[in-house]
DNA sequence: CGGAAATTTGAGCAATTTCAACATGGGTGG
DNA sequence: CCACCCATGTTGAAATTGCTCAAATTTCCG
């Protein structure tokens, strides 16, 4: 429980670049950034290396410098699902600094060597309410994942595997800013199954099939073979907009 | 789009009363509660009448004073999938207070004949932002719905019909503070199983499944079976605190 | 190159959906 | 008061889909 002494403290200005353009700091002066990163500090978290654990108490908010996080529970059969999946600019744990317990839900782990900013969650919660848009982004952000968790929901609840899957690889390309005519998908595809609830065979089977969907996947190559010929090929899925909601269904 | 003149503004002591015990509003005076109910009113809802469409633009936030109010989604081929339901002294349309559009993604219809208040969005927010406490509620409220749905996508992944079915009738008990040994089902079957993303006939299949999580359905009669024989038969289990979550996998 | 981890493939099984027929039941008009 | 009707729920059987277990490959790394 806690963190052990192989965490380093770093400080790298690429890093801390990214951190001060997140859209959580949109429309903020550098001075007032600086007020909501004091104490803040980067770590590095080697692969597999646990960040929190269920029911160890919030003590800070994330920020992903580097690298990709894995937040996921432990379902009593042993069996794993992954709740969500971070990338460099994502926040995490947002949720956490307004549980009504104060502990977390989730288990988060690195799953490849990852930088992460940790910002006490006290003198963040200080900072808050000093300013107005922290908390309009906050809010926003929130309902994101509410709209997103219930597309979750009625996905797997309406579409097959092969679907899900399908939006799964366009809101990916989209959201990492890849080559949608040429890609290599950014995580294990284990790791892909259990964020999407299913089966690693199951996701297996459903790769031959996506071809009908325009979709052509050989090892960890993407490629999307029914992109629009127009000069602008940028396929933009925003995150969680409702044409996110639209596109799952086209 | 938009309301028909068949609603009637009224104006009902007792259901003021109840919007002015909501969660939303605890710890604040009965003078900034009159302030933030300012330009609301109060609507009666006949069966089946539409409260308001996908796409259309967020105008009101809304609150149950009587009835049971349905908020679903319309897949493209017909399927209708109940996103949540909402009784008597719930709010809804938090989500759209925040979402970038400004429009609605569900449609909302009530179930019974309903009573809801309906204050006015911009008003509403600029309100908030004098109320600390507000904004306070209003994260916590949009925390639990993520928990919940969080919850539910997990459900769907690991857990059988019957169980998903199980465990929703004993949170229906809860929340309604209903007799354990005995209740009336309130919702027709056909929105609970909308509601649990299953068929109406695999609820109907389940139903007998359940002597077995000791629950006793029969007709629109529920009882469980299996309580505690201690002095207290109150079976709390409080709305997606981490409790939820631990006695849903017990 | 060897071994472990990750993925693919196969075969059988279990759960849910689908389609279709049948039962129930409450309310209405005669 | 009763017959009838429409909405609701139940039941049956076949078809799908995804899961489980097991074995065969492939890939990744040291």
């Amino acid at each position: 429980m806690g963190e052990s002494m192989s965490q380093r403290l770093l400080i790298n200005m690429a890093q801390m670049d990214i951190v001060r353009r997140i859209p959580l700091f949109a429309g903020l002066t550098e001075e007032e950034k600086d007020i909501l990163l004091q104490g803040g500090g980067i770590y590095s978290y080697p692969r597999k290396k646990c960040i929190f654990r269920e029911d160890d108490p919030v003590k800070y908010l994330y920020i992903v410098c580097a690298g990709i996080v894995q937040e996921f529970h432990e379902t009593h059969d042993g069996h794993e699902i992954t709740v969500n999946i971070y990338k460099m600019g994502d926040v995490f744990c947002t949720t956490g600094l307004f549980s009504k317990d104060s502990l977390h839900h989730t288990n988060t782990i690195a799953v490849d060597n990852a930088y992460v900013m940790e910002l006490p969650i006290e003198k963040f919660k200080e900072n808050i309410r000093k300013y107005e848009s922290i908390t309009a982004h906050l809010f926003s952000s929130l309902v994101q994942l509410i709209v997103m968790k219930q597309l979750e929901v009625e996905q797997q609840a309406t579409m097959s595997s092969t679907q899900i899957l399908a939006f799964f690889l366009r809101q990916v390309c989209d959201s990492y800013g890849l080559d949608p005519h040429g890609f290599t998908l950014p995580y294990k595809k284990s790791l892909i199954a259990s964020r999407l609830g299913m089966e690693l065979e199951t996701l297996s089977r459903a790769i031959p099939k996506l071809k009908a969907h325009g979709i052509e996947v050989k090892g960890v190559h993407v490629r999307f073979t029914d992109l629009p010929v127009s000069a602008e090929n940028v396929v933009r899925l925003f995150p969680a907009s409702i044409n996110t909601r639209k596109r799952a269904y086209a």
